[in-house]
DNA sequence: GCATCCACTTACCATATGGTAAAAACGAAA
DNA sequence: TTTCGTTTTTACCATATGGTAAGTGGATGC
């Protein structure tokens, strides 16, 4: 599993054997059933993760009390409360299994530890984040202003292996409707 | 007005009086009034700006053709298109006045003169960058599955200055319904 | 002064979406 | 297999929002 993430890092820097080892040691494989909770909101997020397979979902839960979906993130990608990772805040959005799921976990001091030994890891994961912030509201700009059929078409064009691997309930969340409404836009083809 | 820029950049890191006369050398002063454009979506965003004084809009056309507003920025933000911006690539939003305005423009080619010539200014631009992305999304996120009137009061209560200071329309656009439907939510108390 | 333009409000109607409920489909476990 | 629980679908009704249109108000210019 761990050479999922050498691999991934490879596209962006070349890493040396023994780089290579030290990142693999850092990291913790974990594996996730669908629903299991990563993190939970109410707490400090100290923990750094890489998605090897499976999708995973961030959570919250809105004024009413309903749980929603904020963002789908899929294998290859680096996942955590980046706002409560780097400040030490507490969180309201939870990480979820959105199916079973391979990960990666390392440490905020783990982190730091590599971070000394290994030349420019940190400014290599300081751009792999920029590019994943930058992604994330591209993609959720795209749905500013549309009704939710749109909404779903879009959705479908923009992540269209995600709408296979999870839930519809959980695809309606994200979309900001319920599961009733979305089961009417797809039965329109 | 370069002033504003020095003093918002010493809040994050002492600055020489050498380096405070390079930059506010490099940056341009321009006024703009409400509706102006200071980038149009078509083209290659080349230039980054920092508001000193105003409001600025960052614009993009739905698929029906609608202009919306994707984002709303005040004094003291760093703005550009920054997937544009870094990648060379066409941006699809705009960046307009929202009412008068009075911003410092620098050219991404004098930019990198900067970072060539002030040690850590690259890591600087970059961890103020990194923080305004996470605030998007934080702003942006709280929104989701809120209803319009929801979003409206949760809109006055993250940006109070924005609302008295920018037309209702631009504001509707936001928060994604027509003007119609803010002013009855308005009426409402 | 008056006219013009634009933003904002108000009103009316059509419609998409939410809420509640129940049925159907699917999967997991016994 | 059957049973149970969950997800998805379908249906019905209530309602919020959009669309169209008209009226109001304020700012600007003649």
């Amino acid at each position: 599993m761990p050479n999922r993430l050498i691999t991934f890092l490879q596209q962006h820097r070349f890493l040396t054997t023994n780089e290579q080892a030290l990142i693999t040691t850092a990291f913790e494989p974990r594996n996730y059933k669908e629903g299991d909770q990563l993190f939970k909101a109410g707490h400090i997020c100290r923990e750094l993760f890489f998605i090897c397979d499976g999708v995973i979902r961030i959570t919250a839960t809105n004024q009413k009390g309903a749980e929603l979906t904020h963002f789908f993130l899929k294998e290859d990608s680096f996942t955590t409360i980046l706002y409560s990772f780097n400040n030490e805040t507490v969180a309201d959005e939870s990480i979820q299994a959105a199916c079973d799921a391979d990960v990666l976990a390392i440490s905020k001091s783990k982190l730091q530890v590599l971070y000394g030994q290994i030349t420019g890891f940190k400014e290599l994961i300081d751009q792999i984040t920029q590019q994943k912030l930058m992604d994330k509201i591209k993609i959720r700009n795209a749905y500013l202003g549309e009704d939710s059929e749109t909404r779903y078409h879009l959705f479908m064009r923009q992540q269209p292996d995600i709408v296979r691997r999870v839930p519809l309930k959980d695809i309606a969340g994200y979309l900001g409707i319920t599961p009733q409404s979305l089961s009417r836009i797809r039965k329109k083809h």
